[in-house]
DNA sequence: TTGTATGCGTTATCAT
DNA sequence: ATGATAACGCATACAA
């Protein structure tokens, strides 16, 4: 006995297949008694319903695929894990698809019939994906990033708003030589941000110089050699917008690197408000989205398209506000302008 | 047409749905000329092998689980990150199962038919899951933690000789006032490193109060808890040994919340050595582990033992040793003791 | 209230 | 080299 049927357990109870299938999934119209003694059945033979067979039957997998970048980029658990507590509690199982460069996700992969919905986090302008899967009636949900044509639902923050506010601040503190270390181009993130930042520093007649944007992916990495480029500089910025907040981490332990002090000789701002933000070594002040309620607001999305497959696109925006914590400062600061360039 | 079977194929080549099949998966002995016309076809239909079609009747999902804690705790990231790659190389995806403390794993749940085996990075000591899957025919493999009776493949460091190491370095430099921040009694990897530290501090003749030893979760929250109560005692520990580098990280971050600088005024040894414990604002002495190893060697085993049922146990133990950084000190420093308590 | 019969999409065995 | 045909385990329409 690798594993028990409900065959198995029609014959040890002395009923029929479907008896016993309707009798588990708690069917109504049936006499306790025969319910009871196939249930006894299942116990002892340890019966678990074969989700295989179920699903083919059923044409539902109440699994979800979720398309994620590398998790050791902490910015994805934040979304990652309480979309599948979510999801968990809607009774769906999670499935990650790693979305890395070298290994992007394939149409096939995710149209096998596996999957009763797909959740986006990492979607590119123009990639075709979205559109191919909605094509083929695949619930798809966009998270946190968006595309422009794709008809599938979205759910993301006020980036352009955020933006604007962290570029206020950046010039109200009176700084005019500001940088910025965004993501890549093909992100709407990055896009909507740094649109967002040129519109709000414009607008209080600063312009970012071209040599002191960088671009890289949306990580430690990126944040922390971005940094340190620009500190290498004669004419250092005295102000910083980093994409997102694991690039603007990067970049403070750059500047803790060399000797410059966030808050003190440079300020650094932020975008999401990830938990770590908050932690004593950093005190990153950052623009907040809620990632929880992102999170929850996508499992909504993909589950009322999953019940109703014509209901029409939805477009969820959470709106952004400003975190003032303890990385930026005045311009006025002397020592952040008072140190010489770092070495080599 | 929501989605073309192999019938359809099979009916716009003009061939039998057997010939479909055999055709797709590669089979040898057919004539290259309807095999061409056979892909053609599921190339115009958009084609994909139905896994669940697949599933039922081969008896494999290609679908592991990983049982995992909260993928914000940054350490589970650092095993499941390399895993899943690992899987996906091998043709296996990867399914998220949640194991918490308020929702704990249940063995229906892993053994529906839907998977080919099964990952636990959270066992407990005394759990009966994993010999239950194991009873039941599901391969499983524990990584990281361990059981004692489960007659399961098994993958862990060698936590014991590890904290024997952090023990040496703090006796070593002359602490004599020692504290420990634990992880659940219930887990194999606090239980030996609480015996390799007792062990070796014991070695040289140095005992660890009962009231210097607090225990909570692998978290952030626990280290930073237990070091800010160690923190505002009268007589406070010179050194503090963490469970792992997660606690570590939030002690660290709790010490510069009191103005306390691990490494000038306290020693810190922490467990893993994660990512995050060699960056700027941490520089965390601590005992590596190579998680990347640990996690090709649980993928190994695993996918092993799903090939061959009846292989003999297996069970790894991969090498640690003593990374230093920044945050071990001498006990001779003044700092550490000048300083008084910190109030409220 | 329960049983019979059929189909879900695939693989695999057995003919031809 | 290809076509019938029978599983695989379940849900479900229909009969009784």
């Amino acid at each position: 006995m690798v594993v028990a049927t409900s065959r198995d357990v029609a014959r040890m109870a002395g009923v029929s297949q479907s008896t016993v299938s309707r009798a588990l999934r708690g069917e109504g119209g049936m006499s306790e008694q025969t319910r009871d003694r196939i249930q006894q059945a299942a116990m002892a033979l340890n019966y678990v319903t074969l989700e295989t067979g179920r699903s083919l039957s059923t044409r539902a997998t109440h699994r979800i695929g979720m398309v994620a970048g590398e998790l050791t980029n902490p910015f994805y658990p934040e979304l990652v894990e309480p979309m599948r507590a979510d999801l968990h509690r809607r009774g769906f199982r999670t499935l990650l698809i790693p979305d890395r460069d070298e290994t992007p996700v394939s149409i096939d992969q995710l149209a096998d019939g596996s999957l009763d919905g797909v959740v986006i986090l990492t979607a590119l302008l123009g990639s075709p994906l979205p559109q191919a899967l909605a094509d083929r009636g695949i619930p798809v949900v966009l998270v946190n990033r968006e595309l422009d044509g794709a008809a599938t639902d979205v759910c993301v923050m006020d980036n352009r708003d955020g933006a604007r506010q962290a570029a206020a601040l950046i010039a109200d503190l009176g700084h005019t030589e500001a940088a910025a270390i965004l993501g890549p181009v093909q992100t709407s993130t990055s896009r909507d941000r740094e649109a967002g930042l040129r519109e709000g520093l414009g607008e209080r007649g600063i312009a970012i110089r071209a040599s002191m944007v960088c671009r890289g992916s949306f990580s430690y990495e990126t944040g922390f050699a971005a940094m340190t480029a620009l500190l290498n500089r004669a004419d250092r910025p005295t102000a910083v917008f980093c994409a997102n907040d694991v690039i603007a981490v990067g970049a403070c332990n750059a500047a803790m690197t060399a000797g410059v002090q966030p808050g003190r000789d440079l300020t650094v701002v932020g975008f999401d408000d990830i938990p770590m933000a908050c932690w004593p070594a950093f005190q990153l002040t950052t623009i907040r989205g809620d990632l929880t309620a992102l999170a929850e607001e996508a499992i909504r999305l993909l589950t009322q398209r999953i019940a109703d497959p014509v209901r029409a696109r939805e477009r969820v925006v959470l709106p952004t506000h400003l975190v003032l914590r303890g990385t930026h400062g005045s311009s006025a600061n002397p020592r952040s302008r008072r140190r010489t360039p770092g070495g080599s």
